[in-house]
DNA sequence: AAAACGGGGTA
DNA sequence: TACCCAGTTTT
C-alpha cells in the first residue's frame, strides 16, 4: 500500500459518505436497480461484461419477458437463448448463463456468497463479487475496470500494468480497505457508477465528483493517463467468405455445438468450407469487402460470390431460404452484411 | 479511422 | 502471464 491509499484507507468513513449520498442522488434508474432480484442482477451482469449499459437496455427488457427466471431460462432451447442474445455479441456469454440456469435448479438454494457463485460457469472473481454484494449482501468489494481506474486516480498511481488483470490484483486490497460493509451492494454499485460516469477514462468530471477532496490526482494534468495499462498489440487476419445463392435461398454455415466460438450461430460460409481453398478465385467473384474489429484483431472479410456446391452438401452447410433468415441466429456483424447485400439485389 | 467501453476462461 | 472469445458505440 503506497501512502496515498493509506491516507485513504484513513478516510473511509468521509469516502463511504461522500460516495454514497451522490450515489443516492445521481444513480441513473436502470430496469436491474428499480426492480431487485437475483436473477436479474444475474442476467444484467453477465450482459453488462464488456457492453455498455445503453447497448444492454432492450437486450436486458426482451430477454427479462420472454425468460423471467431461472427455471424459464433452465428450460430454454439453445437457439432460443441464442436468439434473444443476438447482436449483443461475445455469445459464449449466453451459452454460460444458461448452463449456469440448469446448474442453478439443480442446487437445493440459490448460492449467497462470491465464493459459492464463483464456481458457476462464466463467473469470474469480478461478476462473484458483484452479484454476492448487490443480490445477497455480502461485505466483498468488486474490482472492473471502472474501480481500478478510480482507485488509481484517487491514488494517484502511475505505475505501468502489463494487462487489466495485474491492475485488478493490485488495486483489490484498497478496493476491500474502502469497502462500506453496513451497504456493499450499494457501494461497490457507487464505484462502479462513479467510474461510468464522473471518473471516466477521458475528460474525467473531477469538478463535480463527490470525491474529489480525497482525490491524489484530481484534475491533474496527466489524470486521463492514469491508470496506465498496456495494450496488446492488433493483428491483422483475413478471411475469404462465400455468397451462394439459390432461388430463394441463401448457403449459410452453422457453427457445430462443440465449437468454442460462436457455438450454434450461422455465419456466411468460409472458401474452406466449400473445399475452395485450392487456388483463388476470380477476381471479379469479389462482391465486397467488410472490416471488423473483435479485441485485438482487425478482421478483413472478403465476400466472394460463388455458384451452387455440386454434389452432396459438406456437414453444417445449409440452405436457408431467404425470407427465413430472420428467424436463425447469426452474429451481429453477418446479420448486417446479409441484409445489406440482399437488399442490394445479390 | 480511431478510440472508448473492458470480463471470463484457459494453458 | 499471454492469449482467445468473434463487438457496438462514440469521437
Amino acid at each position: 500500500m503506497t501512502p496515498e491509499s493509506k491516507q485513504l484507507a484513513a478516510n473511509r468513513q468521509a469516502f463511504q459518505r461522500r460516495l454514497g449520498e451522490w450515489f443516492a442522488r445521481s444513480q441513473r434508474k436502470l430496469p436491474w436497480r428499480t426492480e431487485r432480484s437475483v436473477y436479474r442482477t444475474v442476467v444484467s451482469e453477465l450482459m453488462l461484461q464488456q457492453t455498455q449499459v445503453a447497448t444492454v437496455l432492450p437486450y436486458f427488457e426482451r430477454w427479462m419477458s420472454r425468460l423471467p427466471d431461472f427455471e424459464a431460462l433452465a428450460a430454454a432451447s439453445e437457439e432460443t437463448v441464442l436468439k434473444l442474445w443476438e447482436g449483443l455479441g461475445y455469445y459464449r456469454r449466453a451459452r454460460f448463463l444458461h448452463r449456469l440456469a440448469r446448474e442453478i435448479i439443480r442446487l437445493p438454494a440459490l448460492p449467497r456468497t462470491a465464493a459459492e457463485w464463483r464456481a458457476l460457469p462464466g463467473i469470474g472473481d469480478y461478476t462473484a463479487a458483484a452479484i454476492a454484494s448487490i443480490a445477497c449482501g455480502e461485505a466483498v468489494a468488486c474490482v472492473d475496470g471502472n474501480v481500478v481506474r478510480i482507485l488509481a486516480r484517487l491514488t494517484a498511481d502511475d505505475t505501468p500494468f502489463a494487462t487489466s488483470a495485474a491492475a485488478v490484483k493490485r488495486f483489490t486490497p484498497l478496493a476491500e480497505a474502502l469497502l462500506d460493509e453496513c451497504a456493499p451492494g450499494r457501494h461497490n454499485e457507487a464505484m462502479m457508477e462513479l467510474g461510468a460516469t464522473l471518473c471516466t477514462k477521458r475528460r474525467p468530471a473531477c469538478t463535480v465528483c463527490p470525491v474529489a477532496s480525497l482525490c491524489a490526482g484530481r484534475a491533474s494534468p496527466e489524470i486521463e493517463a492514469i491508470p496506465r495499462i498496456g495494450r496488446a498489440k492488433t493483428e491483422q487476419r483475413e478471411v475469404r467468405r462465400a455468397w451462394v445463392r439459390r432461388d430463394g435461398e441463401l448457403l449459410l454455415h452453422r457453427i457445430p455445438k462443440g465449437s468454442v466460438r460462436m457455438a450454434g450461430l450461422h455465419e456466411l460460409p468460409t472458401l474452406e468450407h466449400l473445399g475452395r481453398d485450392a487456388g483463388t478465385p476470380a477476381p471479379d467473384s469479389l462482391l465486397t469487402t467488410r472490416r471488423r474489429t473483435i479485441t485485438r484483431y482487425q478482421i478483413t472479410e472478403k465476400i466472394h460470390r460463388l455458384p451452387p456446391p455440386k454434389g452432396p452438401l459438406a456437414a453444417d452447410l445449409v440452405w436457408v431460404a431467404v425470407d427465413a433468415i430472420g428467424q436463425i441466429t447469426l452474429s451481429g456483424p453477418h446479420r448486417r452484411w446479409v441484409r445489406e447485400l440482399l437488399a442490394a439485389g445479390h
